[in-house]
DNA sequence: AAATGGTTTTGCGAAAAACGCAAAACACGA
DNA sequence: TCGTGTTTTGCGTTTTTCGCAAAACCATTT
């Protein structure tokens, strides 16, 4: 009658939706599952399941339960693993890590980190979520967040990475035609390539100087890949992050417009994580090597 | 084998010091104790204590699990509480908290709260800390602590509870002599009582105007308590929070001096506690009581 | 309407774990 | 060196847990 392991099968019991299911997969007796079942609900004094004939499915009290059991366990193992880690200082890392990465910051710079990471612990294993929706980190049980300049609630720590400096490109051919471009205004006569809603960028230069440069409002676009692709065959200018558009650039498929000028509103990428007491190793090892890697990776795109 | 009562075992034992003593606690033999020890270690493959012939003393490992343990057995019971509060919603509250706050708030404001919480929860015991020393939460094992403008590390959450609006008093007889004071720099002709080393006071005015007051330096003292005696015995004028004056305003034995004129950078009373995800009842209701109760009393005090 | 196929439930005997007891080993202090 | 309180160890007992097999369940299919 362990109490925590009877709160990982009950979460086991939510994934594979059965008893017997479950006592496959432990070598067991689908009755001896169903009595510690039993048992837990006894003591929780709430029903977790519904009993049905074809399986499982949670009750409502047993939906709240659950969030708070994984909750629950994840300490648990942390406690475990921190101890276990200290006897032997280089013991294998293993668990499981749920990483979110904005999506093309997440291709361009984390992917590499994470798998140099995954090479290195070869017991640990990741889901990557790659993408510029954001999610609820609790319900999409996401151990570990990169975000570009979104804070989250308040139980919830959020490290700064890095300053998301962002800057003007555009195609060498399409700056030929549109002639030398040496302050903000003269973006005027160029077509601009928005990311968003808006049409007209807010830049700082040097010594806190600000200025908006108000370009004709050519396209609106989300995919901000597709972005690139356009400046890149010569539509306009854009304005992207630096890490972005690096390789471009010193590829030379894209110049950079009004060097000395960036972004003035720029936001910080920040590294989100739950804030636990108890933070399993593979966790906290991970967030190391993304900040100390991510650090790095930005700053030779410069 | 239940590794969560093996956790607080842990805990019993290092409390009590010796096998025997938990034992006798548990209605237990030694031997059974010991060998739950023993499970305990091994599974954690560390050694926790040193069994030495007149009980047991922590080894460095145990040291550092020993907090991690309260962490995880505090979350557990919060999980089970939580769940068994909901099958019947006013069931009787139950637990420990340990509340630390500022001495003389504490003994002005929070008292009152305290004893009330503890009338319509008999289940529920409490320590208070009331020393304006700044603890260290996690060593304390501080639940939930009231502090005025002292923030906290990453992993504790603050919610603001009032601005801690400071304001000029002094003692009527005092204010004979020196005249009306109608301006900060009427100031320059009393004498000041100062709780630090600084000698004068940033005040902000109407519509946003600072201006410094600068009395002459009659006298420092650590004490806010005797600060306020010294005040209302006439020696001069003191920069005292309303909260602390509000009783001896009303009873006439302290007057404002330049209403209208409050301190400048006044620091925000703080409800602090460690970022758990799983917290107590007691805790959490504890913490709404003083959040909703201090809001009120505050401002019945002004 | 009845049979089917997967499940959960239940009762009972077997296996395993936890426990208590008592004796032994232990280490410090007197 | 002895004595006192501990921890440790071995073994029989108790309690809990487990597995098996039969029974009950229920939606779907025949």
């Amino acid at each position: 009658m362990d109490f925590l392991d009877d709160i990982e099968l009950f979460q086991e019991l939510d994934r594979h939706g059965s008893f017997s299911a479950v006592a496959r997969l432990r070598n067991r007796a689908p009755s001896s599952i169903a009595r510690r079942l039993d048992g837990l609900e006894a003591r929780l004094g709430q029903r977790l399941f519904n009993r049905l004939p074809l399986g499982l499915h949670l009750t409502q009290a047993g939906k709240r339960r659950l969030a708070q059991a994984r909750e629950l366990s994840v300490s648990a193992r942390a406690f475990e693993q921190e101890s276990r880690s200290e006897k032997d200082a280089d013991a294998p890392v293993c668990g499981h890590v749920c990483l979110a990465a904005p999506a093309r910051l997440g291709e361009v710079c984390i992917e590499p980190l994470v798998t140099r990471f995954l090479r290195a612990h070869p017991g640990v294993s990741m889901d990557l979520h790659l993408t510029d929706v954001i999610q609820d980190l609790d319900r999409e049980q996401i151990d570990l967040a990169v975000r570009i300049g979104v804070r989250a609630a308040d139980h919830y720590i959020a490290r700064k990475l890095a300053a998301n400096r962002r800057i003007l490109v555009a195609a060498p051919d399409y700056l030929k035609e549109t002639g030398r471009i040496a302050a903000p205004e003269d973006l005027s006569r160029c077509d601009g390539l928005f990311g968003s809603e808006q049409s007209n960028w807010l830049l700082r230069g040097r010594k806190g100087r600000k200025a908006w440069a108000r370009p004709r409002r050519r396209l609106g676009i989300v995919s901000g890949d597709v972005l690139s692709r356009l400046a890149a065959a010569g539509l306009g200018v854009a304005l992207k992050s630096e890490w972005d558009v690096a390789d471009d650039l010193r590829a030379g498929r894209l110049l950079r417009v009004l060097p000395g000028w960036e972004q003035a509103d720029a936001p910080d990428i920040l590294l989100l994580m739950p804030s636990r007491r108890l933070v399993p190793r593979a966790v906290r090892l991970l967030s190391e090597a993304i900040e100390t890697g991510l650090k790095k990776t930005l700053a030779r795109k410069r």
